[in-house]
DNA sequence: GTCGATTGCCTGTCTGAACAAGTAAATCAC
DNA sequence: GTGATTTACTTGTTCAGACAGGCAATCGAC
């Protein structure tokens, strides 16, 4: 988030400040303005959810593999990895992070020796309502002051923008199968 | 992006497919949907982003330096990581990395012994077209589909959502100043 | 059964991003 | 001018994410 307001600290942040600190790349935004929008967007809803999950002890990313572990039971890294569209290499790391902070633990597969599964410990649970307030209080300041319709437009938007990029990325996945 | 898509790579892309790797995560999603919908619009946005800059031997990141540099000229570190609202350290390697591959020079600044000014190198600017092409593109094929109107509304939509988590930012940096 | 391909997982490397801490130069207060 | 503060930059550490390579277990064709 770097110095966030230079010039606050002190008291209110006038409007024009927030627009200022709204368009961080002024000059460049000619070129694709719903591209800077969707990237100066991205930028601060990761940061926003970085420093609510920072509270609670956990990594941007790593929320969402608890996620799944409280709600489907113990996962392979596989099946993680399917889940949360990941990588094999980020997972293994992942998990192995949660595993030293003590939020899940390793069994070995009974049917797979090449695998293990992932749980989440006892431990972990208190961590789950925690995670839900920050997923709930994220969208309650994403779309603060939006009406429901305006909700359901603007998810519209984003999926629409979303599945755009999912099928020019699937095109070209397949126009090129060297892998 | 992992695999892309396993269950592909002989012909044709169904529409179901697509739709399947649009929503990586299906389940937590409940949660927050619009914020869930940021998230894998932003993660899809950047994988795309980063293949087509790939090709032209750029990082994610890199090609906003650059063309802050093309178009406003030698400039400190410190104007650089407040254009791009990044960090200091982070813009220490960045500029090594590009001075490295050849794409910025750096000269000790006349006037503050601190200082040195970034400069795009000669060899840089054969790039610039080619970083254009990639936003114009990246513009293009999120947009695809989008009515003039569409785009603007979209923006609109983006720009409110940005704008919100904004202030909440803003709001939260002042009620804890302790920096 | 055996051999080849696939699958599950790991390590190494390089990138951006964030935070902490430090150095050196410039600026401000007196 | 002297001392405290601010500024510009660097380094170290930790994280996610992507890619390459590698090993061992499993599966399939034969």
């Amino acid at each position: 988030m770097a110095q966030s307001t230079p010039e606050a600290g002190s008291g209110r942040v006038p409007a024009e400040a927030v627009q200022e600190a709204t368009v961080p790349v002024p000059a460049a935004a000619g070129s694709g303005p719903i591209s800077h929008a969707i990237f100066r967007l991205a930028r601060l809803h990761r940061m926003f959810a970085g420093q609510l999950l920072r509270r609670i002890g956990l990594h941007p990313g790593q929320e969402l593999v608890m996620m799944h572990l409280w709600e489907l039971g113990p996962q392979r890294q596989t099946d993680l990895v399917r889940l949360l569209d990941s990588d094999a290499a980020t997972m293994t790391r992942t998990v192995r992070r949660l595993e030293q902070a003590g939020f899940v633990r390793r069994r070995p597969s009974p049917t797979d020796r090449r695998a293990s599964l992932i749980e989440p410990t006892a431990a972990s649970h208190a961590l789950r309502r925690e995670v839900e307030q920050v997923w709930s209080r994220l969208e309650d300041i994403s779309t603060a002051g939006l009406s429901d319709d305006e909700r359901a437009a603007a998810l519209r938007t984003l999926e629409r923008l979303e599945h755009n990029l999912a099928v020019a990325a699937a095109d070209s996945a397949d126009a090129d199968p060297q892998r």
